[in-house]
Order: C-alpha cells, then sequence, then structure tokens
DNA sequence: TATGAATGAGTCTTCATTCAT
DNA sequence: CATGAATGAAGACTCATTCAT
C-alpha cells in the first residue's frame, strides 16, 4: 500500500548482505569498509547512516548468522514419526543444506572466537545453542516416554546430538574429504540413534 | 660445542609463549607486535630477528595449537584393553585436559576460520585432524575384528567419535553451563559407544 | 500586506539562536551542523534554506555577539551627569550584566581569535570596538572641555577604558575566583577615573 | 658528553615549534596533522610517537604560549625603584615584545576560549594569571607600605594593571590601528599609575 | 645479536553539503 | 518551503615493518 515501505530495514539488508559476503571472502580483519560499500553498491556515508561502525555492522551480522533455520527445528518437536526419525532429520545436515552456508562457516567460527572476548556476540550465540539444545532434549523425553529410547540423561544426550552435528561440520570445513555425506546419516549419525536406543538386555 | 647450545630455539619459544597469550587474550586481529614484545619482554628488533613477520608467528602457532596430546593417543593404539575402553579414554577430555587449554580455544577458532584463506593454516590443521582420524580407525577397527562392535564403517565411525569430542568442546567454549563434564562420560559419551557396540538383535 | 510578514527573519533568529546555544556548548569545531538542526527542531534542509552555510552562521552570530548594548552606550554621550558618572556607568558591567553574557563569551573568543584569519569577522569585531571607542573618547573629552579630566589623550583614555573592562572580562573568564564584583567599582575602575581627574598639583 | 642527549626533548620541542607555527597560521582547526609533520620535516609515524593525539600537542602548546616572560616579571618584586616604575615595566609592553607574541596571539585566544570546555586548558591559563596577580599584587602592596599609593586594594588594583594590559592587546590584535604604542605608555598606562598614586587632597 | 626510533601506506570514521521527493 | 537520506572528500590515527647504531 504505502509506497516507501521502511526503505531502512531494505538499506540494511542490503549493506548486511554485503558485508557478509565480503566477510566471508576476506574475513572480518581484511574486509575493509570500502569493501562492503563496493559489494553493496553504495557510498561510505550511507554505510555509516545505516550502521554505526565496522562492529555494529559485526553484531548484525551474528544475529543474521545465527538465527536461521530455528522455526524447521522447532516444528520437529510436534512433528509425527518417532523420535529417532524426527532427530535423524535435524541430525541430516544435508550436501544441499550445508552447502548453502559453506561461505558463512568460516565467518561463524571467527564470531565463535570473538564469544570469550564479546559478552554480545556470546550471548546471542549461546542463546541460539540453547534453543536448539531445548527442542533436541524435548524430542529425547519424548522418545523416553514411549520407551524408543533407553535410559539416558535427555539433556547429555542432546548435547551428544547437537555437538556431533557441529563437531563433524566443523571436520567438514576444515577438510571436505574426511567427510562422506552419502553414507554418513547410515553410519555417523545411526550410530549415535543406535546408542539412544532401548536395548534388549 | 659451546654451552650456548641453541638460544635460538630458546628464543623462538619465548616468543610464542608470549605470542599464544596475548593472541588468546586480545585475538589475533587486535594483538600488537609491541604487546607481543612487551609480553615476550624483548624489544622489537629481536623479535623480528626471530619470526619474519607476524603470519610467520601465526603459522609457528598453529603447530604449538594443533599438536599436543597426539603421542598420547596413537599410544592408545597398541595399548591394551577393549576398543571401548580405549575410545573411552581418548573421548574423555577430561575436565583439568580441557580446561589447560581454554585460553587457547578462541585462538584455535580464528585457526579454523583461517583455514578457509590460508592454505598452509588449512594443511596444518588438516593434518592435525587426518591423524587423530587415522588412530580412531585403527582402534575402531580393532573393535570390528574382535567382533566387540557391530557392523559399521570405521571411518565413519571414527569421524562421528571425533566430531562428537570438538563439538561438545565448541558448545562448552560458548556455553560452559550446556556441558556437565560429571555426567558427561556416563551420558553424551556412552550413547555413542553403546551404538557402536554389537547388538543382540 | 499578509498576515505572515517574514516567517524568514522568524526562522533566521529560531537557528542563530540554536546555533549560539550549541556554538557556547561546544564550541564552533565540534558543533555539528545536526547539533544546530536539533537544537532548532528544524530540519537540515530547512536550515541550510535559510543559511548557506556553516561560515554563514558563523558570520551571522558574530554580528549578534559583537552588538549588544551599542545603543545604552551611544545615549551616554548625551547624557546628563559628570564625565566621571557616567563612564562608571560604562565601565560597570554588573554582574547580571556579564552573566548574561556568560555562555556567550567563549564564543567571543573564538571569534576574536578567527579575526587574524577572516577579514570579515575582523571588520565586524573592529566595528564594534571602534564605535566603542569612539563613544568614550567624545565623554572623556567632554570631561576635558569641562576641566573634570586632566591633561590626557583622550583616545588613549579610551583604549585604556576599554581595555580596562575587555581584559577584567577575559580574567573574569578565565578566572572568576580573581574577580570581586562586589568590590570592583571602588576599586579596580575608581583607580583608573582618578588617574582621569585632574589633580591638584 | 653523552652523544644522544635526550633526542626526545629535541624532537618534542621540533615538534611542538612546527605545531606552534601552524596552528597560529591556520587556527587548530584548519590545522592538519600532516602540516605539522610538513612542518617539522618528520613523518607522520614519529609525531605519533612524541605525542599520543592532536590534543595532546595542544595540551602542550598551552603551557608553552603561557609559561614565557614569568620569570621577568618575578625579579621586579625584589627589584630597585619605585612601585610605579616597576609596575610600569611591567605593564610596558613594549612593540618589540608584543610583536614577538602577535602569531601567537590568536592561538592564545582560541585556548581562553577552550578553557570553558576543557578543565586542564583552565587550570594551566589560570596558574599563569595567578602568578602574575600576585607579582603585581606585592609590588602594589610595596607601593602601600612606602605611602607611594593611596588607599587602595592591592588585589583589585592588581586585577586592574593585568586587566589593562591584556584588554589593549586584545584591542590591539582586533585593530592596530587603535593601538598607538608609541604614546600608550604616557597615556593610557599612566592613567592607571596616577589613579594608584597618594593624592594630596 | 640487540635495540627502539622512524616510517607511511592504509583504515575507520566524520560531517558539511546536496537534492529528489 | 520542508524533509532527511545520500554523498564522498577529508582527516585523525594505527601498526607492521625497517634499519642505523
Amino acid at each position: 500500500m504505502s509506497s516507501k515501505p521502511d526503505l531502512s530495514v531494505e538499506r540494511r539488508k542490503q549493506i548486511l548482505e554485503a558485508a557478509e559476503s565480503v566477510f566471508a571472502r576476506l574475513g572480518i580483519n581484511r574486509a575493509r569498509m570500502d569493501d562492503i560499500v563496493a559489494e553493496a553498491g553504495l557510498s561510505k556515508g550511507t554505510l555509516y547512516w545505516y550502521f554505526k561502525s565496522k562492529d555494529a555492522i559485526i553484531a548484525a551480522l551474528i544475529e543474521r548468522v545465527f538465527a536461521g533455520e530455528m522455526r524447521e527445528a522447532e516444528e520437529l518437536v510436534s512433528a509425527d514419526g518417532s523420535a529417532s526419525e524426527r532427530l535423524s532429520i535435524f541430525m541430516r545436515p544435508a550436501v544441499h543444506e550445508i552447502r548453502r552456508f559453506e561461505n558463512l562457516m568460516s565467518l561463524g567460527y571467527e564470531f565463535v572466537a570473538l564469544a570469550s572476548r564479546r559478552s554480545v556476540v556470546r550471548e546471542t550465540i549461546r542463546g541460539y545453542y540453547r534453543r536448539y539444545h531445548r527442542i533436541l532434549s524435548q524430542i529425547i523425553q519424548q522418545g523416553l516416554d514411549s520407551g524408543e529410547f533407553g535410559p539416558l540423561d535427555p539433556d547429555d544426550a542432546a548435547l551428544a546430538a547437537i555437538g556431533l552435528v557441529e563437531g563433524i561440520a566443523l571436520l567438514w570445513f576444515v577438510d571436505p574429504e574426511l567427510v562422506n555425506w552419502d553414507t554418513l546419516e547410515h553410519n555417523a549419525l545411526k550410530v549415535l540413534l543406535d546408542g539412544f536406543r532401548r536395548r534388549a538386555t
């Protein structure tokens, strides 16, 4: 309806996308404000009109990087299927999914490194992982309730699940050849789920 | 011959320790050569006598950070005990162990982020994880041979094991409260080993 | 004709008052056009509609700062009373008078400093002091004519009178404790007038 | 004796002299660090090695500008001659004296303007004037003690003396034609001293 | 080997001014 | 007349690296 649907939101998005691209390509340090400006097709002044500083851009980007996909995961809690199946869906960071974030992973690790020095960064990332952890705990609890899973602490198990996925992602980032995505689900991830399952002792 | 066997080695170590401390505290970016110089109690010229550049220090540090413990792990391959027991030993990054590296973790993630842009960094870190992976694969293969483990791909299983440990370390780094080290071994890590074990179907 | 006689004059005044306040508070340098705009409650475009540039505002302000009171002083020339009395009135920058300009003094000294580099500023301030000087010279001449004052050069005496007032104002600005306004008139200023008076040698 | 008589002191002086010259020529605002660097014949890095910031240079300059000549004035307290004579010496800012500072006056007024916003500046300038004030008070007190001066408050009288000199300097700075240095001593300054003197009522 | 003053290209950031709406 | 987003030239300051002593 309105012909000016908050251009500000548009501009900020434009800048963040440019920054994300530049940061991913060059790293936060080597990325110059001029690079971002060029990538965004804006002037330096305009960039600073929307973001007070490079740090402000970094802060905003952290939320972008550590925010996506949460909705999908949250839907899993109330989705149909066995707990195993749903966990499997969560832990299956299918190739095409991960590839989507390939460029962002480097940036993500820079942010993680930053977490120990900047409380804002730390809290943002914490919030992200805590949400994830709660979701998985719930699903695992459902598996316990239904007798599908053997005796285990749902919080520790959820930790293992997220850890497994994050750890494999890290290894893949460092050395793609180490990770065979085709067999991963039926092997690496499966063993964890097998470990969850009730065992007919 | 002389009683000054290698002052050079001594000095380099002195510098790297100072750099490690400064990098861990400030991050690679914010760390100034002057900070390292001050921490090491040397002069700027002396530092540059031993290291050509800041990048040279970074490169040398990566080896320091991604090199420890390997010997211990390698001994596990030919050690006594069941495969499960030995894997358990590997995956038990006991509190005091991890805590030793607490300050270095931030630096480690900076290096990981760097891996996508600097091949030297990448290769160093890859070498580290490949050695680890091979060790675990061997142990798991031993477990397969002895019938202790059920049918699984030893490479993928080893990937899962390293991934789990690295992932939990990352989560702990970001949010220590998420990780309960006391119950971890009997819960999070155990589920993986349970998944490895042959199941009396 | 219209009931909107001169909104322009109104707006300019509004802007200059805002600028005066901001300049006095922050100094000409640190004062931003945005500060003035905010203080005036206008938009940037509007400000630039009325003043071509920051320099234009500065120029206009100089006149404001170096313009007040002149009428009062001019009336002294043709006022009743002895020359001494009238000079005394001029030189008595009563507390409440000076206090009124307290905030402006800093700005005034910035303008004075500017005088050596900008001829427009210089001429404005010169005009101000010349008018003052002429007025005092006239009054002193009247004192000479009436035999009230001893032999002296009216121009130099007027210079001394203005100098004394301006100098004390400067000292007060820098260090208020140095100036005791209560006794000032009966001491500091009186000695000058005493010096003017014919001495029964 | 030593071949390196604190080069640091030398360099700082070199920088301050360059800065003084540039500031006087362009004003503090328009003066660029690059101008100072060029004037001093140094590199930018070197300038910043000795002065942390432009403000640090300004602060150091204020002391330079408001520090000279004090010794001469202090000697007047214990010098020979009548109080009048000695005051006359103080107040005679002979042309060649003032001219020496002609270029600095603009800078001086910038500093005075700054005094209201920066306490360090304020205190430095205050210290300067207070020393002056004390010296003159003492001389005037000597004049009172010897019966040379009539009844007056020495503090207020000293204030008048300094004010007169500073005020005339300001007027001269703004409008040199207003001040006739040749007749000044025998006219403008003399009236003040006449005002001080005991009058045979 | 050791020192630390010197260098200057490179950065982030500011802010007076403009102009399409 | 009014608005405020957009511009980009300019400026203060940094810091890895060098080199004369």
